[in-house]
DNA sequence: GTGGTCTAGACCACT
DNA sequence: GTGGTCTAGACCACG
């Protein structure tokens, strides 16, 4: 009990990666109901509030749905999530590939390397 | 005159990774002259203060010289400059990597996307 | 069976607006019984402890009377109808000069756009 | 100092509105610098935590920028204020025609009974 | 018991 | 001095 954050980005924001995560991996199933506020809080060890916002930003991300009094679910809609699994793939690799070229690395180079990290695991 | 910078990055952080990324490059050599502060500070667009603690930085991290009364040099030490390099490598994988599983991507996958986006520039 | 509801508004108020029209609009005659809670609340697919104060919240606006171990009706008072239509068309269009005002439009702009919305339908 | 606000929409929704009206309006102009977040709270007699809040949302809306260390700035982008207005137009008409509906009023006897209570105005 | 709003106040990052 | 993050705790609206 209690996710060890990192220290240079907000939690919230790192909560709201990890449930997103969560959802592209599909260990959170579409329509599958989310943890209370309160509860996840709890268990994230943060307060309320916190988990609140990171609620309320998934909610605005289109990725969960509130039912009043009721909690928030994973959306039903599944070609959203899929939709969201390309975005943040794009995301992903093209806030990689802007740092790659400011420091002046070849793409090839970076690959290479990669394969290798990768192939450790 | 005026750089444009990304909004949700510090910009002197943005500054020391150009600088650095010019340093990899070897766009600025070994023991080159660096502009003045205040000269960068115009020709970036930003306060002169923030470039002040740009090149306290690059001090800091010993990929820079600053001689009093002359200015700040790039350092002169080739070795220093192509560890940095591997440095630099080594960071922007091991922080992507974290990402890629943090999101449940396959490295094979990214590596695919990589390469597709990688090409066509 | 189960209504749509509008996200942004409470159930039980979309509810009371709801059965308010029918009566105004005629669908609900004076005097007419309507379903017993229970009923309404399976058809609207909602909780019967919300479907209950939708109910007494109608009563306490004297729009329906609930006679002990036989239901709630529709009041008899066509007067208090014609009157209860007056003030809810009050109530519609000042809120609505409260926005209009609010944004900055003007009266015959937004006037203009109604009719060539409402002409639609 | 400080303003009325309604009881029963939240307060930073209102600070909001009325924030997009004075945009709208040209009250602000675009490009022109809000208040700081502290000032405005001051002012309007709110926490500066429900300032930030307000925003924060405005900046979701693409109707503000904010510029680390500098203050939050009306967009410069007057196409963008352009269509904002028009968003809120079909909003506001949209909403109220769904009431409109609701209760089983004609468009047109709604608005005469409009521009009867705008003329006095 | 659920989510939503608001306040108060501390502390940090950035220019 | 600016915005941004986080905590703590109260109170309300809803089902």
């Amino acid at each position: 009990m209690g996710i060890d954050f990192l220290p240079d980005k907000p939690i919230y924001q790192q909560l709201i990666d990890r449930i997103t995560g969560a959802i592209i991996r599909g260990t959170l199933q579409p329509g599958e109901k989310l943890p209370s506020v309160r509860e996840y809080a709890v268990e994230a060890g943060v307060n309320a509030n916190t988990m609140q916002r990171v609620y309320k930003e998934l909610e605005q991300m289109e990725i969960t749905e509130t039912r009043r009094g009721q909690g928030s679910f994973v959306t039903g809609d599944e070609a959203r999530i899929a939709m969201l699994r390309d975005e943040m793939k794009e995301q992903l690799v093209t806030s990689f590939l802007q740092n790659v070229e400011a420091f002046g690395f070849t793409t090839a180079e970076i690959v290479e390397h990669l394969q290798k990290r990768g192939d450790k695991r």
